[in-house]
RNA sequence: GGCCGGGUAGUUCAGUUGGUUAGAACGCCAGCCUGUCACGCUGGAGGUCGUGGGUUCGAGCCCCAUUCCGGUCGCCA
């Protein structure tokens, strides 16, 4: 089929903006999306990024049109010329729903391949076949709306901190290896054989240096990498607002990092975000949500009722209560009739998956109250707990009685799988929250040695700094979070900016003299030579598109994503690469077997590619 | 690495205790149709049942292995 060009025409309007003025002459571009061919007369849906216009032909007016366009099949791709003209009927699903054009030009600019799923239809189709042609599932309206959006996300954060005096200053994508925290994604040097480049977690360092550069403000969308397992809401390569700004203090960070929230909020979505946010310590989200992303869209708090069941005779309450731990509930209010007796057992596996020994609890139906442990309670213990629980008939109640570190994570992943499942989350709910006085250390089980939580760069609280080697469990750091919907958006702290503090923090992390020189010289030395009280945040733009368009993975507010193994299902990255290409960059690969091999490969073509190699 | 779920026409799915030629809808192709808009009507093409092995007279179905996708735990300073 000869195609046509665009000679003498000009797009006028995007489809979903022509005006809807009849006799307007306008010229659109774009998909065929449906073509509905009536005999002597044909209607096609002519879609692009701002929706759909119905093209209408006659046979009356044109044949030669008419005959081209009863060739059009679905993905076409039109270009139509013509006078906007009253329907006959209207379409209330679409915007121009009460207009057509009676075309009096068609151009055919492509033909399409029949596609391997429909378009309009392609949220219910197989994730892989959509990632496999992803270009295609890109046409579908809700990937355009939300790809959309994720522009005027970054849009609204520029205008937010351009407004507020931030510059936008490029930091190095090739930089050095810090394998403290995630791993790193590595890049080989030719130049240096046997050297690295590492692609940045985070532009952390950089943009601490910029602060004692004098920049005061910094801000930049920035691309970042971790070679650590996906999930949901996690991808490999990322990208943050970051910044950091001097002569500054947590509040300080705190409050830009709301206002910048409000105004993209407002500004892609046009909803008003109560400002201050709720603040909450780390502490005080951990003992009433058992989390440290609490989603306070809904109430079910955990209750601490380890004083309630002291005096009961329960060897899993006491040995819990006797080893350090605690006795912990939550009330799911009106849930005894949605989790029965094997609904719980799936709550006790799930549980038990997470760490738990198991779960007791107590189900109150129109039949009484049923209890896991009631034979070692009085009647008037009973009758007694319930009260102080706050249960009332109709309500499941579930308690873990364990170490605080597991009964609060336990009963909090259950709150959230159970009000998911009772349906008691309000849907278009926006609850953001700031957590404050994060902890400083984490124990590290497998090496028996205490590890930054945020990194070695945060500064600790004032009142934690004399119990840094006596207590280091109890050091909170002047570092927050901002969670929204039980989702973590951004992470944040005040920095060190006191050299003998910096030192005594990578020694209190198990760093050798020789270890901070080698890896962290460059920035030691820097802050020898004055540097500004300074802070910053990197909020994640990926999670925030997905909470605002309401999307349930990363993937579907991503371009090109990568799926669970970290591969490329439509260009089947990685890949295994020339032997010319290592050769050139010194690298010898470790007798591989071809399995290993097979994995990094997304599609056959590449398997078969490799095959060929070996 | 562990656990859970999934893979049957191009797509979404059904497929009985293991039993003849594996079905439906949508899509696709052809014909008809002058107001459709998820157009309609008639007809047609289209399947290595993810892959490999086993049990059986006989496997889409049972068993074993494997692979791919999803969720999750570990991991993510």
């Amino acid at each position: 089929m000869k195609l046509d060009n665009m000679k003498g025409l000009k797009r006028t309007h995007y489809c979903a903006q022509i005006p809807l003025e009849t006799g307007t002459d306008v010229t659109v571009c774009g998909f065929a999306d449906r073509v509905r061919d009536a005999g002597h007369i044909i209607f096609i849906n002519l879609r692009d990024r701002t929706g759909i216009v119905q093209l209408t032909f006659n046979d009356e007016t044109d044949r030669e049109i008419f005959e081209k366009a009863k060739s059009v099949r679905g993905e076409y791709v039109l270009m139509a010329q013509g006078t906007v003209r009253p329907r006959d009927s209207v379409n209330e699903k679409l915007v121009t729903g009460a207009v057509e054009i009676a075309v009096s030009d068609l151009r055919i600019l492509s033909v399409a391949q029949t596609p391997p799923f429909e378009i309009s239809g392609s949220q219910n189709v197989n994730e892989e076949l959509r990632l496999k042609y992803r270009y295609l599932d890109l046409r579908s309206a809700r990937l355009q709306r939300n790809i959309i959006m994720r522009h005027e996300i970054v849009k609204a954060a520029r205008e937010f901190f351009y407004d507020n005096g931030f510059i936008e200053i490029e930091t190095p994508m090739l930089m050095r290896s810090t394998p403290e925290g995630a791993r790193d994604y590595l890049v080989p040097s030719r130049i240096h054989a046997g050297s690295f480049y590492a692609l940045p977690q985070s532009p952390q360092l950089y943009k601490q240096l910029l602060m004692v550069a004098g920049f005061d403000r910094y801000v930049q969308i920035a691309r970042c990498f971790r070679d650590e397992d996906l999930r949901a809401d996690r991808q490999p390569e990322f990208t943050q607002v970051d910044l950091e700004m001097s002569f500054t203090d947590v509040e300080g960070l705190v409050e830009i990092g709301e206002h910048f929230l409000a105004h993209v909020v407002k500004s892609v979505l046009g909803k008003d975000i109560p400002l201050p946010m709720p603040r909450m310590t780390y502490a005080e989200a951990m003992n009433s949500y058992g989390s440290d992303k609490p989603d306070i869209r809904f109430e079910m708090k955990i209750k601490n009722i380890t004083e309630n069941v002291r005096d009961i005779d329960f060897a899993v309450f006491s040995s819990a209560i006797e080893a350090g731990g605690s006795v912990r509930a939550i009330v799911a209010k009106n849930a005894a009739e949605t989790y029965t007796r094997k609904e719980i057992d799936k709550l006790t596996e799930h549980a038990k998956g997470i760490g738990a020994k198991g779960l007791a609890y107590i189900r109150w139906t129109k039949e009484g109250a049923n209890c896991s442990f009631k034979k070692f309670l009085s009647p008037e213990q009973f009758d007694k707990l319930l009260g102080e629980i706050g249960a009332n008939e109709g309500d499941l109640v579930l308690i873990a009685a364990d170490k605080d570190r597991i009964a609060l994570p336990v009963l909090g992943a259950l709150r959230n799988i159970i009000a998911a499942r009772l349906g008691i989350i309000p849907e278009d709910k926006l609850a953001f929250a700031v957590i404050t006085q994060m902890p400083f250390f984490e124990y590290d089980d497998e090496t028996g040695k205490w590890i930054a939580m945020h990194h070695p760069f945060t500064m600790p609280m004032e009142e934690c700094l004399d119990s840094l080697e006596s207590d280091p469990a109890s050091v909170r750091a002047q570092a927050f979070d901002f969670v929204v919907n039980g989702t973590e958006l951004c992470s944040g702290s005040m920095r060190i900016t006191d050299c003998a503090l910096q030192q005594k923090m990578f020694e209190l992390l198990g760093m050798t003299d020789e270890e901070i020189a080698a890896k962290f010289g460059f920035l030691v030395d820097a802050y020898k030579y004055g540097a500004p009280p300074h802070g910053g945040f990197g909020f994640g733009v990926d999670r925030l598109s997905m909470i605002l368009c309401g999307a349930d993975s990363l993937r579907d507010v991503t371009a090109f994503p990568k799926v669970q193994n970290a591969s490329e299902l439509m260009s089947a990255c990685p890949s295994p690469v020339d032997p010319e290409q290592l050769a050139e960059l010194s690298i010898a690969l470790a007798n591989s077997d071809a399995k290993s091999d097979a994995k990094c490969d997304a599609n056959s073509d590449a398997k078969s590619d490799k095959e060929e190699q070996q």
